[in-house]
DNA sequence: AAGGTGACTAACA
DNA sequence: ATGTTAGCCACCT
């Protein structure tokens, strides 16, 4: 099983009004430094695929993807329809990671 | 087959 | 405080 079907195996497992990082889904897998492997991998996602993407973030509480096939503002939406709360300011969403924060070593 | 690239991040200058 | 650099690894030329 390599990195990617890792990354997916894990975000399939964050529950609805959790998110989690990239840094700790790389973290969660091997290496805490491999975060950008894992974006790589949700990019790569097909559209009907039964993984949440929507519920990785950058580590920084905001969301990273500004103009791609699925703007920010589409994710923005997915996240609050779970019930997280995410914040518009400045064009950037912010999101309580101390709130939502879903600590991937507690797999259930 | 080998090298560039990317939904990242933390450490440095 | 803003900018750059290195580490990560599958995918696409």
């Amino acid at each position: 099983m390599n990195f990617y079907q890792e990354v997916y195996r894990l975000v399939r497992q964050i529950p609805a009004g959790k998110i989690a990082t990239y840094g700790s889904i790389a973290a969660a897998i091997s290496t805490p430094r491999a975060a950008r492997v894992v974006g790589f991998a949700l990019r790569a996602l097909p559209e009907n695929s039964d993984v949440p993407w929507q519920r990785v973030i950058a580590a920084s509480g905001t969301i990273s993807i500004e103009n791609m096939e699925h703007p920010a503002e589409e994710q923005a939406q997915l996240l609050q329809r779970e019930g997280v709360e995410v914040a518009l300011r400045d064009g950037v969403y912010h999101i309580d990671l101390q709130k939502y924060f879903w600590d991937t070593f507690v797999i259930q």
